[in-house]
DNA sequence: GCAAACTAGTTGCGTTTGCAACGAATAACC
DNA sequence: GGTTATTCGTTGCAAACGCAACTAGTTTGC
């Protein structure tokens, strides 16, 4: 993949750089005889410090199907990474908090993360750096509203 | 996810973005009978213009299991997209060659492309873009060692 | 030259994933 | 108030993925 037009690349770009940075930390991310995978740090790392969050919510945040999300959601809760409540005002949604052990979990990655996050960066200025996160969260909320709407104006 | 230390989120966004990025794009993508999947497309885009690499070579550049290369080119093979031929000089590899039919795929897709990266990319301004661009390539470079690197410093 | 070590690609297997259909609970409409 | 739509979460199913075992071809070392 050498630089040609950075237009096309972006999709492919963030998704290779997703996965090797999944793979690298997933790898040394035993914690207290659980194995999370990608799809489990993802959700946690939006339930952190969001009480009260529906399963919903984070099929959206996540992009991934909710179906996907159930099945995750209940393998965390069984291995006590979070406790889900059915909400008293609408008994239809799940409102869902991290355990303490769902936080000991998080610090336990923000831990791992960095070694892994500094071979990463080596040769990038801070500055270089904080941009390309700034970009890549306007690209996302700006594609998140194109992902919420399923149907809306050419539906004929 | 809301903007805390950016630092530990690079995983999350790329992993989004390219997921949102997939969705989008893949969703147009049905071309001559055949529905690429993002799979399909990360090879694509590796083989445009470099004709001979080899399936291990996509399965380091792209990410993925060797095993699940295979499967996705022998579709596109099927597909007609591309072509496997075993190199004379070495006969356990297999040289791959997008065909016709497969630049033409690529032509298509960076055409489909067009729209959703200007939404995508709407406030933002083309030199930070580029400086995302340049710090996701450089990212990439750098883990790329530590992945292509198995087992080496610490093997006791 | 031949056996052992290694490499490239394929295949089997269990897990994960997205899609679609479903059931339960709420909202909207008349 | 009761019927119809919608929404939230779960589950069945087929496809895709990663891992590991395997085959075939090549290299290394004696």
């Amino acid at each position: 993949m050498p630089g040609t037009k950075p237009h096309d690349h972006l999709i492919f770009l963030t998704n290779r750089v997703g996965r090797q940075l999944s793979r690298l930390l997933l790898e040394q991310m035993e914690f207290e005889g659980f194995l999370p995978q990608s799809t489990h740090m993802g959700l946690v790392a939006d339930l952190v410090g969001n009480d009260g969050l529906r399963q919903q919510d984070l099929a959206i945040s996540t992009i991934k199907d909710k179906g996907t999300v159930a099945r995750a959601l209940k393998q965390l809760e069984s291995a006590g990474i979070l406790m889900r409540k059915v909400d008293a005002e609408d008994r239809r949604q799940k409102l869902i908090r991290l355990t303490d052990k769902g936080n000991r979990l998080w610090q336990f990655a923000k831990c791992k993360a960095i070694n892994t996050m500094e071979t990463a960066t080596l040769d990038i200025e801070p500055t270089e750096f904080d941009t390309c996160i700034d970009v890549l969260q306007r690209v996302y909320q700006n594609l998140h509203q194109q992902l919420s709407i399923p149907q809306t104006s050419n539906h004929e």
